[in-house]
DNA sequence: CGGGTTTTTGAATTTTATCAATGGCTGTGG
DNA sequence: CCACAGCCATTGATAAAATTCAAAAACCCG
């Protein structure tokens, strides 16, 4: 409890792999030092289109994926949806503490998620030096994130959005070292296009026309090999 | 430096005034207290249109709005802007530490803000129990709000957009106790436009309908009286 | 008061959404 | 194992929304 500061900005090192992981084991529980609040925590399974919490509920667990996808979105009264965020093993979903969730979150697929009480954390933050801090950096990515993605819904056209959605999917690949150009997408058109403010035709269209135009290779609906990684990235940011 | 952890999330107080503002002062350098780093903070004049800092730049301060409105936007290479917030008095900017900024604030007209190094907010987060939970907190508020403009962007009309912007501003004077249906907009129609993803024609058609629909009066071009709140509500969440 | 900028308005065009129908995949039960 | 049902994806035709291009009007600052 004494020692129990968070680390001055400045003298934060780089993010590579999530420091966070650190304390909640890369995929599985075995790896939760125990004796750190961890041993309230609990795994839980969640099958496909299953909700993790609703918007309005009060914010009593934070959630680290461990297996599927998870989306989290935002409702309008008639029904229109923004997917706000997709989030894969590994993440954690509901590091923002506002009280109550603003967002909605359901498994896009059969799912496993650890549910890790708000006390957890208190204590994490209460007792780990350095845990505030790598949530602070994680709370500072996912607002980058989010504001990246802000300019796609402004700005960029439907093509635009869609190479930049694919594009930001093999870098992240690329980033936990799977070096290959097919991507795996756990989620259904309509999800995309509520992803990137779009219609399920107009997503549909446009992964044709990258198709036809030999930018991408569809293997399946759900696997995409990206043929010409440098031409998306141009599409992406509008340069093509 | 012993006492330095940050408050458990489910102990935070709910959130009213900004808590940060205790140890930055409301909006004059004098309520600093001094002896907790401030010793190395500076005021800055900024004048319209003058940056603040450029995407790229090593996060080397944070900084506060002390007078005036900053725009923090995102560029594409061929120049279409999307500004991703406005910042209005006693707000802070660059909360989100990520090494570099990862987009550009300007003045939207005459300001002034305090400088605030690095160094001096680790000062702070170390010295002082509260200030790290109460920057983890306004880093939450900042999420939530830029998920709620992703609905915005991504699924409302043009003039579902338009009147979002309004209600909010509306809502915030009324938390800052100001309880006017007059609305300043220190910033362009242009600026409006590139914060909604619309263009200045959409943006100026939109308060036209809604000035002839007689949900609001044009003062002048920056001064807007709403007559009908909850009118301008409906047609923000698209329930009119 | 004047000049430049900003805002508004109009007409034509483009993009995306909507409506409608077909095609294809998957998983299940006969 | 095959047929079928149901969902998902694609394609086409049309409509609506917003953009673009162009010009006039209003505003603001010096």
């Amino acid at each position: 409890m004494l020692n129990s500061q968070i680390k001055p900005i400045s003298q934060q090192p780089a993010a590579t792999t999530g420091p966070v992981s650190d304390w909640l084991g890369e995929t599985r529980s075995s790896q939760i030092p125990v004796g750190l609040g961890f041993r309230t925590t609990s795994e839980r399974a969640v099958s496909a289109h299953e909700h993790v919490y609703l918007e309005g509920d009060a914010q009593t667990h934070m959630y680290q994926v461990l297996e599927g996808v998870i989306g989290v979105y935002k409702l309008l009264t008639d029904g229109r949806r923004q997917i706000v965020t997709f989030h894969y093993p590994g993440e954690l979903i509901g590091l923002d503490q506002t009280g109550y969730f603003i967002d909605s979150a359901e498994a896009l697929c059969s799912a496993r998620i650890r549910c890790i009480p708000i006390d957890a954390v208190d204590t994490l933050i209460a007792t780990e030096p350095g845990f505030g801090q790598a949530m602070m950096r994680l709370l500072s990515t996912e607002l980058a994130d989010t504001r990246e993605q802000l300019l796609s819904l402004g700005r960029k056209s439907a093509m635009e959005k869609l190479a930049t959605f694919m594009v930001r999917i093999v870098m992240r690949n690329k980033r936990n070292g799977i070096d290959s150009n097919s991507i795996h997408l756990p989620m259904t058109r309509s999800e995309i296009a509520d992803y990137l403010g779009l219609t399920v035709e107009t997503v549909s269209r446009n992964f044709t026309k990258l198709k036809e135009s030999t930018v991408i290779r569809l293997c399946s609906n759900s696997v995409v090999e990206v043929l010409d990684v440098s031409r998306l990235e141009a599409i992406a940011d509008g340069s093509a």
